[in-house]
DNA sequence: ATCGATAAGATCGAC
DNA sequence: TCTTATCGAT
C-alpha cells in the first residue's frame, strides 16, 4: 500500500519539478534536469545558455538528483501525496515543509562551483541565481572566472608549492620589466628574438604545461633554446619575488591538485558540482584544471559553441569542447540550436558564412522570430564615409524611437575606431569606446598600486624599482642596479639592503637618499597598520610626495590627480563593500583581476564602440561591423593560413549574431590604415552570404563591382598596383585636425568604482559627457532639421566655439555643415547632431 | 634629470 | 599616422 504512494509521490515529484522549468524549451529543459554525470551542452549563439546555466544551477540546490530518481528521504505520506498533487494541479509552489521529500542529494550552494569568461558574468550569473533562489544562496554560490578561484585556491594552499601566501600577482607590464632585465641579464639581442614573440611561447607554454625544463627538452633550434632559457630565469626571478603572473595562476593550481592529494580531495569534495561556460575558449592547463576538480564526483557541465572560439592566439584550444565526449567518456550531448536573439535573415547570414569551416560540430541555428530586415551591405568610399554613413542610420533608427545604446559598431582592430570616434565627436553623438588603455594600467594608478604592493609584500623587488624614484629622490638607476645585484648575491629583499644601505660600501654615496626612502616605507606601513585601507591610500599620496609632483606638474598632472582619486574613490567604494572583510591584499588581487568588459554598463545611454572580441556575449538590436576587407577582416596576417582564417571567419559569426534586429556591414574601397592608404576588396566573408539575406546600399554599381557587388577577385580595379597599396593618399587629409586633442580631452570619465560600477576602461565623447541626461534629446534630428544652416551664416558650436559656415551638403535625412571655426580652423559637423545653432553676427 | 630627436612598431586581449 | 621607447645632449 504504502510502495504505491511512494511511487505515485516520485512520480509526481518528476512531473513537479518538470513543471518549474517549465519556460524552457526541451532541450533547455533537458540540459537543465540532467545533473549527474559529464555533460556537455553545445549553446549555439543566443540560444539561451546563460538562463541554461542558471537553471540548472537551481536544480542542482533545490532538487539535486530527484528528477528521474527513484530515492526518497523517507515514505510519504497519503496527505503528503495529496498535497503534492494539488500543488502540481494547480501550478503552485510546494510548501517548506515538503521540500525535504522533493530532493535527493541536493548540494549547498557553495559546493557548486561556476566558471565563467570575466568577472561580470560570473556577478550576472550570482545575481540570477540569486532572483531565484534568495540572494543568500546566490551570493554562496562559486561563481568566478578560472583566474579569481586559482587565486582563491592558491591563497589557501600555495604554501605547499613554496610561494608565500600573500604573492603578488604580476600584470604584462610587470611581466614586461622582468624581460626587460633577463634580456639586459642574459644579453639577447631583441632583434634576434623579440621581446614579444618570448613572452608569448612563454605564456602558450604554460597554457600547456610546460615547464621550463620540459621546455629545455622541447627546443631544437637556438631560438628555442633561448626561449627555454628565458622561461627559466624567469620564473626564478617570479618566485624570489614571490610573485605569479596570469599564466601561473593556473599552471600552478593545477601542479598543486596533481601533485598533492589531500589539497586536491579537499576541493573534489568541496566542489561537488563544476560547470565551465564558455569551454571553447579554455586551454589545456585549464582543461587539467578542469578535470582534476570534478573528477571525484564525475559532475561536469561544459557550455561552449565551437563556431565561436576565438581565441587560439591566445592559447585556446578548440580540441577541449571537439573531443570532450572523448575525455569524459559516457558525457551525454545536448544542443542548442534556437536562437532567441535575431531575426532570421541576420541568422541565415551567420549560418551562411560559418559553414565554410571544416571541423566543426555542426550545427545549424534557427528561430521563430520572423525575418525581419535583410542585413544591409554599404560599401563607402572611404573611412570618413563609413562613419557618416552609420551616423545616418543612427539619426534614422532614433526617430524610430530606438535609444542610443541600441547601437554597436564593431570593428576587428582598436585603430579602427578613430575616424569613427571623430566623426561621432565632431557630430556630437555620445559614444563610448570599450577597449583601450584601462584605467588601472595607467601610469599614475600602477605607480601607486605599486607603492600599496610593496607595503602588502616587501619581497616584490619590481615594484619597489619602480617606485623608489618616482617621485625623484635622487637614487639613480646606477644604485638601484647595484642594490638589485647585493639583493641577488645575498637572497634578501632589495627593501632590505636598502634599509641597511651604509652597511654595504658600494652604496655608500647613495646612502642619505636610501635612508629616506626607507623612512617613507616605514611610515606608509605605520599608517598601513593603524588607519583604515581607504585612509592609508589618501595619506599615501602625500607620504611619497606623489600629489605634490603632480601638483607641481600643470595640467597633465592634474588629470593624473584626478585619475588617483577615481582610485582613491575605487579603495573607499571597496572597502564599503567589503566591509571587515577589506584588506590591503584583497584590493591589489581584485584590481589586477579587473578587465574592460567588466565595467561595461549597459544602461549608460551611448553608442558602444568596440571590438569583435570585446563584443563576445552580447547583443544589440542595430550592430554595424565596418571594416569588412580583405586585408583588414580576415587580416592580412590570417589570410593564408587555413586555421587562422577559419578562426577570423567565426569571429565574424559571433559578430553577426550579436545583432537582434538590424545588421549593417560596411566596406571601404579606401582605408586609411598605420599611414598607408590601402584600397581593398571586400571581404570574403560578404561573398558568403546568400544575397537573398543581402540588400546592398552604397554606390555599389558604379566602382566595377561584379554582380553580386562582392566577393569577386579581380573585378575591382585597384589603382597603385595590385598588391593593394598605394604610396600616394586618397584625398581625404582636409578638415582634420583635432584628431588627438579630441581624444585627450574625451578620456575623463570615469564615474565611481572603474572595475564595479562601470566607468573604467572605457573612453566617452566629450560631447555626451557634457549633455548627460539631455543627450538624447539633444542628439535626435528633429523633422527638417532643428537649425537651417547656409554658407556665410554664423554658427556658435557648444565646444568649438564660433565660426563660419561654409558649405551645406545634405544627406539622408540631415546635412553636412562645413565650417570654418575661428579656433580650430576647418570642420565638419552633421547639422541635426552637433551642439551647435545659428548666429548674428 | 629632463627634453627633444629619432627609430621602430603597429591584431585580436580574458585574467 | 601616431605612439612609444631609447639615446644623446643640455
Amino acid at each position: 500500500m504504502s510502495q504505491t504512494i511512494t511511487q505515485e509521490f516520485i512520480k509526481l515529484r518528476d512531473r513537479y519539478i518538470e513543471s518549474q522549468f517549465s519556460r524552457m524549451n526541451p532541450m533547455q529543459r533537458k540540459a537543465v534536469l540532467s545533473v549527474d554525470g559529464p555533460l556537455l551542452i553545445l549553446a549555439g549563439a543566443g540560444s539561451g545558455k546563460t538562463t541554461v546555466l542558471v537553471n540548472r544551477i537551481a536544480n542542482i540546490i533545490g532538487f539535486g538528483s530527484a528528477w528521474g530518481c527513484e530515492e526518497i528521504y523517507r515514505e510519504p505520506t497519503q496527505e503528503e501525496l495529496d498535497q503534492l498533487h494539488s500543488c502540481v494541479v494547480k501550478g503552485e509552489k510546494v510548501p517548506e515543509s515538503l521540500m525535504p521529500l522533493m530532493r535527493w542529494k541536493n548540494a549547498r550552494p557553495w559546493n557548486v562551483l561556476a566558471i565563467t569568461f570575466t568577472n561580470k558574468a560570473a556577478q550576472e550569473l550570482k545575481e540570477r541565481i540569486g532572483k531565484m533562489l534568495g540572494p543568500d544562496l546566490g551570493e554562496d554560490v562559486n561563481a568566478s572566472t578560472f583566474h579569481s578561484a586559482c587565486v582563491r585556491i592558491l591563497r589557501r594552499d600555495g604554501e605547499a608549492l613554496g610561494y608565500p601566501r600573500s604573492f603578488t600577482i604580476y600584470d604584462t607590464d610587470d611581466q614586461k620589466r622582468v624581460f626587460k632585465e633577463i634580456y639586459k641579464e642574459l644579453e639577447i639581442d631583441e632583434k634576434f628574438l623579440p621581446m614579444k614573440s618570448a613572452m608569448s611561447q612563454i605564456s602558450r607554454y604554460k597554457d600547456q604545461m610546460v615547464s621550463p625544463e620540459g621546455a629545455e627538452d622541447l627546443a631544437g633550434d637556438i631560438r628555442n633554446r633561448q626561449v627555454a632559457r628565458i622561461y627559466k630565469h624567469y620564473q626564478d626571478r617570479l618566485r624570489k619575488a614571490g610573485a605569479m603572473d596570469f599564466d601561473d595562476l593556473i599552471y600552478n593550481t593545477v601542479r598543486l591538485l596533481a601533485d598533492h592529494e589531500e589539497v586536491r580531495q579537499h576541493y573534489q569534495e568541496k566542489f561537488k558540482y563544476v560547470l565551465v561556460d564558455e569551454y571553447q575558449d579554455t586551454s589545456v592547463a585549464q582543461f587539467q584544471l578542469v578535470r582534476l576538480l570534478c573528477s571525484g564526483t564525475g559532475n561536469i557541465c561544459v557550455v561552449g559553441d565551437d563556431d565561436q572560439s576565438i581565441y587560439r592566439f591566445r592559447g585556446a584550444t578548440i580540441e577541449n569542447i571537439l573531443s570532450f565526449e572523448q575525455q569524459f567518456p559516457g558525457a551525454q550531448v545536448i544542443r542548442l540550436e534556437q536562437n532567441y536573439r535575431s531575426t532570421s535573415h541576420i541568422l541565415d547570414a551567420a549560418n551562411d558564412v560559418i559553414q565554410n569551416n571544416a571541423g566543426r560540430k555542426g550545427k545549424t541555428l534557427w528561430t521563430d522570430l520572423g525575418q525581419g530586415e535583410k542585413v544591409e551591405y554599404y560599401q563607402a568610399d572611404s573611412e570618413q564615409m563609413e562613419a557618416i554613413h552609420i551616423a545616418e542610420i543612427i539619426g534614422k533608427n532614433l526617430k524610430m524611437g530606438m535609444k542610443l545604446r541600441d547601437h554597436a559598431v564593431l570593428y576587428r582592430m582598436n585603430a579602427q575606431s578613430g575616424p569613427i570616434e571623430t566623426y561621432f565627436a565632431r557630430a556630437g553623438i555620445p559614444y563610448r569606446i570599450l577597449g583601450g588603455q584601462r584605467f588601472y594600467d595607467r601610469k599614475e594608478v600602477k605607480d601607486i598600486l605599486s607603492y600599496m604592493a610593496i607595503v602588502a609584500n616587501p619581497q616584490d623587488d619590481l615594484r619597489l624599482r619602480r617606485i623608489i624614484n618616482e617621485p625623484a629622490r635622487k637614487i639613480g638607476a646606477a644604485t638601484v642596479d647595484r642594490m638589485g645585484d647585493l639583493a641577488v648575491q645575498q637572497g634578501i629583499p632589495m627593501l632590505e639592503v636598502c634599509r641597511h644601505a651604509q652597511e654595504y660600501a658600494t652604496l655608500s654615496r647613495a646612502a642619505g637618499a636610501l635612508n629616506g626612502f626607507i623612512k617613507i616605507y616605514d611610515q606608509l606601513e605605520e599608517t598601513a597598520e593603524e588607519k583604515p585601507l581607504d585612509e592609508f591610500v589618501r595619506d599615501l599620496l602625500d607620504i611619497t610626495g606623489y600629489r605634490q609632483m603632480l601638483k607641481a606638474q600643470g595640467e597633465e598632472g592634474q588629470t593624473r590627480l584626478e585619475n588617483l582619486g577615481q582610485l582613491v574613490n575605487s579603495v573607499k567604494t571597496y572597502c564599503d563593500q567589503q566591509g571587515a572583510q577589506a584588506s590591503l591584499e584583497g584590493f591589489l588581487e581584485e584590481v589586477a583581476l579587473i578587465s574592460d568588459i567588466d565595467s561595461y554598463d549597459e544602461n549608460a545611454d551611448s553608442v558602444v564602440m568596440m571590438t569583435l572580441h570585446s563584443a563576445k556575449g552580447l547583443e544589440f538590436p542595430q550592430v554595424f561591423i565596418v571594416g569588412m576587407e580583405e586585408g583588414v577582416f580576415p587580416g592580412e596576417m590570417s589570410r593564408y593560413a587555413q586555421e587562422d582564417l577559419e578562426e577570423e571567419r567565426r569571429l565574424c559569426y559571433v559578430g553577426i549574431t550579436r545583432a537582434k534586429k538590424k545588421l549593417c556591414l560596411i566596406s571601404s574601397r579606401s582605408r586609411m590604415l598605420f599611414g598607408r592608404t590601402q584600397y581593398n576588396q571586400p571581404s570574403r566573408f560578404l561573398g558568403e552570404i546568400d544575397p537573398e539575406h543581402l540588400e546592398m546600399t552604397g554606390n555599389v554599381a558604379g566602382q566595377g563591382a561584379n554582380q553580386n557587388g562582392y566577393g569577386s577577385y579581380g573585378g575591382y580595379h585597384v589603382p597603385g598596383g595590385r598588391s593593394g597599396y598605394s604610396g600616394t593618399s586618397y584625398g581625404q587629409s582636409t578638415g582634420y585636425g583635432g584628431y588627438s586633442a579630441q581624444r585627450t580631452a574625451s578620456s575623463t570619465s570615469y564615474g565611481g568604482y572603474g572595475g564595479y560600477t562601470g566607468g573604467g576602461g572605457i573612453r566617452s565623447s566629450g560631447y555626451g559627457q557634457s549633455f548627460a541626461g539631455s543627450t538624447v534629446k539633444e542628439a535626435t534630428p528633429t523633422q527638417g532639421g532643428k537649425h537651417q544652416y547656409k554658407p556665410g551664416q554664423w554658427v556658435e558650436h557648444k565646444t568649438l566655439g564660433r565660426g563660419q559656415v561654409l558649405s551645406v551638403k545634405p544627406t539622408g535625412g540631415d546635412c553636412i555643415v562645413e565650417v570654418r571655426f575661428d579656433r580650430v580652423g576647418v570642420k565638419k559637423t552633421m547639422a541635426n547632431y552637433a551642439p551647435m545653432k545659428p548666429v548674428e553676427e
